[in-house]
DNA sequence: CAAAAACTAGACCAATTGGTTAGTTTTTTG
DNA sequence: CAAAAAACTAACCAATTGGTCTAGTTTTTG
């Protein structure tokens, strides 16, 4: 019978959908939703497509599952971050958070990526909110770091904007990076970016980069 | 008869290839190349399907004479620059520019950065060949800028990642910003983001904002 | 161990896709 | 104005798609 909902814990089950969600991320990622088959997800799975509809209702459905287990890995310390803190600190702090999510995520940032650019359609209304009441409350501590005199006058949107855009930019440009260095990014080429834009952003706020991030990042 | 090779005077048929390419440039940047189709391009353009296929042989060669079309307006004058130009004024000239390009072509951007997120598949041998002699060239120039005193030490190659990334976000995820604003970017939006991207790289990079640069860019 | 639940999978279907054929209409031009 | 060239389009097709149905196998559990 298809009761089609499952527990977490059943082991097999939850092993298999893990591994249809692993093989749906990268083929989505290579492919985009439209562009992704099921048929491909089973096959990069090793399992008959019928048995992929059996754990997810509809192509959408998995989809959708997908992009939510990536938007909850979609957190850093900067949530937390208050305008207590220091921000040369912090701001460093997150920028290696997103390099290393670019690194080690790839896939889970190029759909991301993906979902942004073509309208972020598939995002749920919750989560939208929430990334905006998020947004506003980081905005909102850096512009207090301003008022406090502990950050040169910025406009803090386009801040945080140009911090996600250098920062994903390894992830969803991968290839390009790759080509024109004629080599992909080695872990180390990952310390040495990161440094980089680290140093980029927090000189270009007018902060001194705290020695902790000056050597290896993280 | 189909002969398929119109001439480029031809008034008739250039005005239709245009409303095509237009049409397939807006359908593509939402939905990507698998997920857009011909249907839809040709609803876009007012058209019967087959005189979409009148026009372009096919899907994919509708969709590289896009790329290929998009790829021409990709020059800049940072092509032209020298080791002989001024740092500072050259790469806020250049960030100036991409940035004027995401606002005027936001779909032509977002194909582009489509593209290379899954794996620059559709460009074309040469046009690689020729990104990475230009990249190249660049780069060369930076580090000699570096080398005659007029730049801090800085990793060239990131450097223009970083431009990269910061300025074609804006494209990107317009959605996003769009939806974290609570409102579109308009013209003077993307002036003042404008000024705060080249001041963060280029204060990033220790050089001065030019003047010219500080007020109205371009 | 037997019943129930969880899992696997082949055959099948309607809808959409990219693309062809074969012919008609419109425009150009000698 | 007539013939040739260019522009257009309806009808059709094979392939792929997402998804269902049905039936069998394995695993769990009382």
């Amino acid at each position: 019978m298809n009761t089609k909902e499952k527990n977490a814990t059943n082991s097999i089950g939850d092993k298999r959908r893990k591994s249809i969600l692993k093989a749906a991320e990268k083929v989505f990622a290579q492919n985009g939703f439209k562009g992704g088959s099921i048929q491909m997800i089973a096959k990069q799975a090793n399992l008959p497509k019928t048995n992929v509809l059996y754990y997810f209702k509809s192509k959408l459905a998995l989809y959708q599952a997908l992009v939510n287990e990536i938007l909850h890995t979609w957190n850093s310390s900067f949530d937390q971050v208050t305008e207590n803190d220091d921000p040369a600190h912090s701001l460093a702090q997150y920028i290696a958070e997103k390099m290393e999510m670019s690194r080690k995520n790839p896939n889970a940032s190029k759909i991301f990526g993906l979902e942004i650019l073509n309208g972020a359609q598939s995002f749920d209304a919750t989560f939208k909110q929430n990334h905006k009441i998020w947004f506003d409350g980081r905005v909102k501590v850096i512009n207090a770091w301003i008022a406090n005199g502990k950050l040169a006058p910025i406009n803090a949107e386009y801040l945080l904007f140009h911090i996600w855009a250098s920062t994903q930019h390894y992830a969803d440009f991968a290839t390009q990076i790759k080509d024109l260095r004629n080599k992909a990014m080695s872990k180390s080429d990952y310390q040495e970016a990161t440094q980089h834009v680290i140093k980029l952003i927090l000189q270009g706020c007018g902060l001194k980069v705290p020695t902790h991030f000056l050597e290896k990042p993280q």
